[in-house]
DNA sequence: TATCATTTTTACCGTTTGGTCAAATATCTT
DNA sequence: AAGATATTTGACCAAACGGTAAAAATGATA
């Protein structure tokens, strides 16, 4: 009943970790966010993140059981860093401020998590095989709880009429525009490879539609 | 001298396309956006694209060099759909029109080619391997034309203060977010596979977000 | 230091995949 | 109908890939 190595298989149900496992598997997802947000899925190889890992690949597959399970790893470990803007729209908070910060932390979660950005975008671009449940779950009703809210300052009069769900689809889609099709971003802009100056320019332009009016009718 | 067959790889210099060739390049082109938009680049196989255009994949392969080939011809081919709404705008017309037909030409876009939207996000996601060209210098100019004409209105005092190259990014994200992203759409509002009831929500949504004040400050 | 469990490596395997080749078949032209 | 050309197919191949087995090496423990 020894000597059977494969941590991740069976061994130690709970949190019993090795200092080494601990490493080597933060060592391991982060070369797979690497890898997996810049080729996607598909593209990705065991052999390229192993590499990036600097470890073989066989010693990579002692941690995880399969290309799959890393895949799934990263993204169970995302969901909560792309819920966590949205968790802290408050009901007691004004319109402006509210939504004015939540476009703030979205944005700034598109610069500072970029490659998350991409990985989740490739699985929700791939059909969400993954995250399906998520979307359908937690998600679902998270928004549901915070289009509430929304609702509640239309109806108050402190909103103009719209659907709130929709609203949250227009401030995900603005913010991750930023991270997932920067490429597209910086030529249209003529910036460099790594030039992330036009944040600043997205922040402005997010607030202005947003917030202000951006066309009165006539 | 003869006998060489490859009429892609050097036959037929310009246009000569026998009608069999012409159908059957159709049909791989529209099997392979079947599958590129499904599975993206790397997780779509030739063995597949052959068996949705009901073909053997060496006949496949007589009509496109490779796989690759099939991949550009597709996205060369979507470039043109991409800009054309884009190329609608008017320098003569007013800021409210304008803008509100940009954005329900987009939508409808997105509507009617959802796979071509996923295909053309994809190709950015992986960093627009294929197309970077286009965007530095085609998209590039265009927008820079476009935002010419915005920025017109702008100092007319006809529109709000803001950097019109990021309201096209802006207008482009909720657009395609709809094709791109159907997947999460469907499941926060709880619609089943093929529903497309959302898009006249987002429609009166966006027309708010970008022709009326959403929320008028206090 | 001896022992045991954990970690790493080397060598390897079966499958999938993009792509080729030559022969067979269909189509077109005269 | 005959000959030339265009099209299609079945058999096949090399490389890449995900994954395995077992031995070797390292680390922990007493």
């Amino acid at each position: 009943m020894t000597g059977n190595a494969k941590p991740r298989a069976v061994e130690k149900p709970a949190g019993g970790k090795t200092r080494i496992q601990m490493e080597n598997e933060t060592r391991i997802l982060r070369a797979a966010l690497d890898i997996f947000s810049e080729s996607g899925f598909h593209g990705a190889t065991l052999d390229r993140i192993a590499s990036q890992a600097s470890m073989s690949k066989p010693n990579l597959l002692y941690y995880f059981r399969n290309k799959e399970e890393i895949h799934v790893a990263l993204l169970t470990g995302l969901l909560d860093v792309w819920l966590a803007p949205l968790r802290e729209i408050r009901p007691d908070g004004n319109p402006v401020d509210e939504i004015g910060s939540y476009i703030r932390r979205k944005l700034e979660s598109s610069r500072s998590f970029p490659r998350e950005s991409r990985l989740f975008a490739n699985e929700i671009l791939a059909g969400a095989p993954h995250i399906g449940d998520f979307l359908q779950t937690e998600l679902r009703q998270l928004v549901e709880e915070k289009a509430a809210i929304l609702q509640g300052w239309i109806d108050d009069g402190r909103m103009a009429t719209c659907d709130p769900r929709h609203l949250l689809f227009a401030i995900w889609s603005t913010t991750q525009h930023y991270a997932d099709f920067s490429v597209q971003v910086r030529h249209v802009l003529g910036l460099d490879p790594g030039d992330k100056s036009y944040y600043d320019e997205a922040a402005n332009m997010l607030e202005t539609l947003f917030l202000g009016q951006l066309i009165s009718a006539n």
